[in-house]
DNA sequence: TGACTTTAGTCACCAAAAGTGACTAATTCG
DNA sequence: CGAATTAGTCACTTTTGGTGACTAAAGTCA
């Protein structure tokens, strides 16, 4: 058993910040003020007034200099007890930069998922949830698109797909959902990438919203 | 702007305990301790040492004598300021009962989700977003059979589904879509409600988990 | 008893969605 | 030039889902 601290900053936001750097996903750590701590996550204690959202988007700003360009609360995590702050819980979010945007602030440092720093057990937690998250959300929402330029290719937005899902993707079916989802336009320009046929670039330009028609699905993962 | 409260407990965690109640779901809410008050989500604040979860199935236990059956986080709620304890922030949870189990304990009530009294602002926030993941779970676990008796028939099975979504289902597709899943198995025993073919009793029994064999969705609700 | 109603359970047909390999097109490299 | 490489599309097949109609087994009521 801990004995209660008489003093505890109630709660803290965590923020997980992902870019998409080259072939893989990268995440913003900082070390804070002195050069001896243990890399974290961005985060801050809130102003009383300040909604959870806002908080977490001061935390972002502070990191990169401008709002993400999506963002998400993950939850609140409070079972490993060590943390930055000495908050009892923290309340993670997830925020998405695309990588051309994505210039950190002295102290922060992007690092590549497959090779993270030891974190706090909490903040470990909140980055595997975040990804989760992040996972679940994709077909819900344009997340791949944000993590792309504003024009992209398809080859690159399925590349960015597959990246997100960890598998690879037939490029006919991937295109067929796409045209049938009405998401993209082409633009009039082509890029030509070294060798290969030249491919159009497009834009993210959601037009009709078909109403997703889907049946019962049993899908369970546990009972 | 609102002054610092100079002390505060720092969070609370508040349960919604569904059921479904006949024909429709309904939720757990007390009053408190005087008659006074207005009707609340059961809620504590932990204690330290205490997991978020294990405070929350003591908020279940409390009111109903027993953890339920299936219990989820839906996130932390701290935009809308008034709530009974005075905390800066919540955490939510949801919790399902079946209806065959459910005993409130003195001072509970179940209240038709229909016809819910006043909540403060930010337990309707929480208990919006309960519903919404209870929507969003329902292809991926088994809520629809934690709110049934252990059997049931495979008509009570997609009332219970109707009643989740909100929508009718056509039954060979329900059916046809069940089978596939391999999640039921029949009992010999058959019940006779009053008129019409007696039905078959069914239980939960998941076999074999097939692979969520899914192709990629563009389903986007928000740009 | 026998027609009618009600609920359970299944089938067959059709349409939509998704998996897949092969094809054509446009570029660079040697 | 021809091979290699990447882009883009097509056509075929399989799988999944929507749907109405059918049979089965009970109760109701004249």
């Amino acid at each position: 058993m801990r004995e209660r601290p008489s003093k505890t900053s109630s709660y803290s936001i965590d923020v997980v910040l992902v870019t998409a750097m080259g072939n893989e996903l990268a995440i913003l750590l900082t070390r804070g003020s002195t050069e001896r701590e243990r890399w974290s996550l961005p985060w801050r204690t809130p102003q009383t007034g300040e909604t959870l959202e806002a908080a977490a988007v001061r935390v972002a700003q502070d990191a990169l200099g401008e709002p993400p360009i999506w963002m998400e609360q993950i939850g609140a995590f409070g079972d490993a007890k060590r943390h930055p702050s000495d908050s009892e819980i923290s309340v993670g979010f997830i925020g998405l930069v695309p990588h051309e945007t994505a210039s950190p602030s002295a102290g922060y440092t992007w690092f590549p998922m497959r090779d993270l720093p030891q974190l706090s057990p909490r903040q470990r937690a909140i980055v595997e949830a975040a990804m989760r998250t992040v996972q679940e959300r994709l077909d819900q929402a344009p997340v791949a698109f944000r993590l792309l330029p504003s024009t992209f290719t398809l080859s690159e937005l399925q590349q960015m797909y597959e990246l997100l899902l960890g598998k690879r993707l037939h490029k006919a079916s991937f295109r067929r959902a796409l045209q049938a989802a009405w998401l993209v336009e082409p633009t009039d320009e082509w890029r030509s990438e070294g060798r290969g046929r030249p491919a159009q670039l497009f834009w993210y330009a959601p037009k009709k919203r078909r109403r997703p028609h889907r049946g019962v699905r049993f899908d369970f993962l546990y009972p």
